[in-house]
DNA sequence: AGAAATCAGTTAAACGTTTAACTGGAAATT
DNA sequence: AATTTCCAGTTAAACGTTTAACTGATTTCT
């Protein structure tokens, strides 16, 4: 049916192993050889067998790509686009991706991925947080390479890939700062998660080092889950106790929404009564009104970044600790003023 | 360094070949030894390599999955759960699904899906609307089987799954035309976009069924894109000619959405002074205000579907044109009301 | 000039399955 | 009793690559 080496090979006038070496160009083939198989290669669109190509190197060609549901299914398209990263990357590398979401409340019940079971891949990235069940699984049983991005698991000693978050909330506040804002309430859900409560460092930090102090009063972090509802609720709450916050920083653009939809129904303007920021830049909300001043999270390079680990990993049989930290920046836009 | 079906067979005392006819479930296997052979099994954690499987029986056990980088990244998840729903049913039935994007204006030079070139899948599921030309150049230079989601390309002889959209159109205009609307007008982008036109199809059927005449003031169709800005600005000038419309039909939740904002801005209260009707159910705005009345299209069963569709055709290797639609129903929330 | 090294390939084994064709013995048929 | 059929497996080829080991011809070295 499909073209095959042997193909190219009797076309060619050559052997099997010569077509091979060419594909792979290999020194020890001829300018002239490697030219007229090239020709014949072309010109019967050979393409190599994967199959073939994996028994014979031991190898799949494929990564595992896992997330829960409810990430995969967000409404604003962070980890599509994390995966989208690592898609691309993947094609330039010759890798396939096999995305597989689980339930967000994996317990001892649940099999784990097929693929893993299979082994159909040669490694694992792990984007977003994920429950602590499922790793402990994959790493007690198994021994494939694993990459995290945007998350670490407890006692993970494999290589990650994670925004700088502390950064982004030092940037955040200090933008909010230099705006001349001195009540700065900080608004976060889920706060064990590492990402969110390093924001809320970035956050303390950023206070004192402006040598502002922290208030407590300011502070809301006992949400759930960090979505539009919880903002409201949360910015509700804070308004309750407290009447003269100027600014806000969410620890996310879904908890900045869904504070802005809370001060719109309270009639405080924003930004002229209050500022407000946000973390990721989701991109989503094209008519939120205004525009939301936010932190930007380079989505895609995380994902390529999750690659490139998982790739050198693979070249290298080396497991060391990678760290990388993908830099953010503030995105001024009109939801935030000088008082 | 796996366990191979070698292992089990000696471990079992058997023929590989035994091993294998016990996978397979052959009768020609004693009760007795089929018992002993699947103890070892279990006992090595023996499972087949995929890629020797591939090889031998020739087939990848991948399905491609292919839409465009802004189906994929919308906003609305909509097409992400058509592809879960694929990726549950692939599951279920021992298939692998290989995800990739396509640029949106797709050209000749852009070159084909990896997947398609290196032949390893053994069909392929095109979601949403797609290039004709990426279509046109897989169909003749490749046969792969292909289903289609949620789209019909031109000139197709290709299995499809899609939304019933007509009969949807229709259920959506009659619910405004049971609540006693009489001045209803349609908000369409990409009218070319068979799904889009059906839904205007089913506008048009559903007026002419009651008995009211179709007022071509109250259709705006040129939007190239149903998003939320284009719903916005087609409400917009539709109100600028009419105004006495009391409810508007809009094709997607998107634009309907984007409607609901420019009824904000301009004062219009919803559902008192204008009823509004979406297509989709989206799910995606919690704080929509008010909850958007809609027309549910099961993406998730959409997915499912056509990997059962494509199933078939990969194990009957007929080829016929099987079309299969999948039913809607309105959800009415508090954005319509009986005037 | 003879030995050694280099060049430009070729040969053949291996990867882990599936499956058509075969086999030797037991059971059924004539 | 001799022949056929059935049973419960086994043997071996095949799938399409990669690659270590080999080869025969030329070039380089001593």
């Amino acid at each position: 049916m499909a073209v095959t080496i042997k193909d190219v090979a009797s076309e060619a006038n050559v052997s099997i192993a010569t077509v091979s070496l060419v594909i792979h160009d290999n020194s020890r083939i001829s300018p002239a050889t490697k030219k007229k198989v090239l020709k014949v290669i072309k010109q019967l669109d050979y393409h190599p067998s994967k199959s073939a190509r994996d028994l014979v190197s031991q190898q799949t060609g494929n990564i595992g790509f896992i997330l829960t549901d409810d990430h995969f299914l967000r409404t604003e398209p962070f980890y599509t686009r994390i995966f989208l990263g690592t898609e691309f990357e993947a094609r330039d590398r010759g890798f396939y991706i096999l995305l597989t979401t689980v339930d967000s409340n994996f317990g001892e019940e649940d099999v784990l991925p097929r693929f893993i079971l299979d082994r159909s891949v040669d490694g694992v990235i792990i984007a977003g947080k994920v429950p602590q069940n499922l790793v402990d699984r994959i790493t007690s049983k198994y021994n494939f390479p694993i990459v995290f991005v945007d998350y670490i698991p407890e006692g993970n000693d494999h290589p990650v890939v994670l925004i700088d978050n502390i950064q982004g909330g030092i940037l955040a506040t200090n933008h909010l700062i230099q705006y001349g804002h001195k009540n700065i309430a900080f608004i976060g859900g889920d706060i064990q998660h590492p990402s969110i409560s390093e924001r809320l460092m970035g956050y303390t930090k950023a206070l004192e080092n402006a040598g502002l102090k922290i208030n407590d009063k300011l502070v809301h972090t006992t949400s759930p889950y960090p979505d539009r509802q919880n903002g409201y609720d949360a910015v509700k709450s804070l308004f309750k106790k407290n009447k003269n916050i100027t600014a806000i920083f969410a620890c996310n653009d879904a908890m900045a929404i869904g504070a802005m939809h809370f001060l719109k129904d309270y009639d405080y303007k924003i930004p002229d009564d209050v500022s407000i920021i946000g973390f990721d830049d989701v991109e989503v909300d094209l008519l939120l009104d205004p525009p939301l001043t936010t932190v930007r999270v380079p989505k895609i390079e995380l994902g390529v970044e999750a690659l490139r680990l998982m790739h050198e990993v693979l070249k290298n049989k080396e497991r060391k600790h990678k760290k990388v930290l993908v830099p953010v920046e503030v995105i001024v836009r009109e939801s935030t003023k000088k008082i």
